[in-house]
DNA sequence: CTGTTAGCGCTTTCAG
DNA sequence: CTGAAAGCGCTAACAG
């Protein structure tokens, strides 16, 4: 049942379709279905009656040739795979969708050729807006310069203006670093990305930081810059822990707190007994594992719908004034850290 | 730098001014540019050089107007917020990526109406094709009666004939209650979705299976149908674990073994001696958490890539036969699981 | 309040 | 091998 058209060729109705059905023009049909313009009551409600009955449906294309911008906003994050990137992905979806926008999503894996790769076609299909965790700068240069509005979020990259929601990474950086200070840790191990993004640059620099504040001088060859999917993360951590001693290791992302968390497990060392550990990102396994793994966490979910709700702000009025929000992280205490069990 | 345009309006290039601008007409502009039909090689490669230069992209809704079908594929499913969502969906994104089409991805709720939104929308845009988590068998229907390419992911509800890739649930189901009789347990207690999808009504006729086979008398008691998010959820495994004294659980998906380890934890029960655990899908913490869970484990991601490449030949083939893959799900042990503390 | 007209940017016959 | 012409389905002036 349900709207069963069988005329024979399958072309869906299209506006003319259902003008001639209903007895009127095309633009009387167009200003029915949309509401915009006048359009007598009873002329309105057959043209309704007609597109139910016939399974209307517009054409998304057309609309869009015509108006010059469509209802669907780009995303590119990192890594879809992540459980970090995958719940910003939730979280932006969440409020796009409630403002009746489709999102075309796409995992860049921080590959400059891919992330310019989507913004062109971000551009192609004439997309209202862009939602970025940008791994280079030009993608967000080459969208803003075709008058496309972009939002980056995680991370800020673009030289161009942008809005931007954030986390404050140094103060991420310095409240996990200060936790692990306090228990008396002098040989705090920093496992970190080696990247130049503002995140892992912000962490890097609130371990400093919180250092420089405690008086504590600090041994560089603490400080491990490792690649994202580094095929010797492991065995640089079990290095680290050999060559250099440290007695609590601070993991700056959550790929980096697992391989950390497993090196430990290896090795039969106990947390927090014979070493402590901080990650960063409040990922669901670091919450079941015991002892608990204290963390620094940051809001996923609410980056992704303050970026999206950003972005709609723009598209509504392009040239207002720039957004930029920050939001903060919060340690969240739980048992992977103690006093060092030998204090050096 | 690179191609600084900056004439005027912020009108982006057309074939027609590239044309003009490399003296030749649209037409041959187009064939230049998607490589079909004859131009001759000089012409092309001025018009190449032009467009890079003029920082060309071309409109990709005047394309699919006219071409009656785009390069994105609609993806719908239930929830991207859930580990297992989000692999499937990066699984699908890969594979689709690289055969150069766009994603519009789509977390529905497994809700009728949201599922019909989007199937609406993705029909609106002109999807090439769709994949989906089905929570309802409208949408699909009203997809293939437009003669849009549909594959029906993780389970299968259609009436209308339709690609499909699932796993084997029932199996999934019966190596878990197998694996838990043959370790003597006979009070197996089964958390399971109250829904009528293939998934979980699977894995229920895989649990009574079992049972039969093994000639172990099932008590009904034990089946603890539960919504998908109910507030209760944990209380009823509590409830459960009060009144029917199960010696095991199996809880049939990632959600309730969640819970059911939280439940266990929370009442201080030690895995496997006080209670034995095999859950479903093999997702992070189960292998973090000490013991680990033994899970039934299914291959999410390869799920995904399937979907996707049945999709692809169902668009490269709109009339060829029906795709439908099963994969199998393994048992994968960890310390879950010990004989009956006390057997009845 | 309604219809006519034009055109969004591209592809595709069909002649040249 | 190339260009002219038509049209995909919709919307936005602009007359009526």
């Amino acid at each position: 049942m349900a709207g069963v058209v069988s005329d024979g060729p399958m072309r869906p109705p299209t506006l003319a379709d259902l003008a001639r059905e209903a007895g009127t023009s095309a633009s009387t049909a167009s200003r029915a279905l949309s509401g915009r313009g006048y359009v007598s009551p009873i002329v309105r409600d057959r043209l309704l009656e007609v597109a139910e009955r016939l399974g209307y449906v517009p054409n998304a294309s057309a609309r869009t040739l015509k108006q010059r911008t469509s209802r669907v906003v780009g995303v590119a994050v990192t890594e879809l795979g992540n459980q970090f990137y995958a719940s910003l992905a939730a979280g932006i979806e969440q409020v796009l969708r409630e403002a009746d926008y489709q999102i075309v999503l796409v995992s860049d894996n921080s590959d400059r050729e891919q992330e310019l790769a989507c913004a062109r076609a971000f551009l192609a299909m004439r997309a209202a807006g862009v939602i970025i965790t940008p791994a280079d700068r030009e993608a967000a240069a080459l969208l803003a310069r075709s008058g496309v509005g972009v939002v980056e979020v995680d991370r800020r990259l673009a030289e161009v203006p942008c809005d931007a929601v954030v986390i404050d990474n140094e103060l991420g950086g310095r409240i996990a670093t200060t936790h692990l200070l306090e228990f008396g840790h002098r040989r705090i191990g920093l496992l970190v990305a080696n990247t130049d993004w503002t995140t892992d640059v912000g962490r890097l620099r609130g371990y400093c930081a919180a250092h420089a504040f405690a008086g504590v001088e600090l041994d560089e060859r603490l400080i491990v810059p490792i690649g994202f999917h580094a095929a010797d993360t492991e065995p640089r951590i079990a290095r680290l822990l050999d060559e250099h001693a440290p007695t609590a290791l601070f993991a700056a992302n959550n790929l980096l707190a697992e391989h950390a968390w497993n090196v430990i497990r290896d090795r039969g060392l106990r947390l927090p007994h014979d070493i402590s550990l901080v990650g960063f990102d409040d990922v669901q396994w670091t919450s079941m594992v015991e002892p608990g793994i204290t963390v620094v966490g940051q809001p996923t979910l609410e980056l992704g719908r303050r970026a999206a709700a950003l972005l709609l702000r723009r598209i509504d009025d392009p040239a207002g004034e720039l957004g930029f929000e920050c939001l903060e992280p919060t340690l969240i205490v739980r048992g992977s850290v103690a006093q060092p069990y030998a204090n050096a």
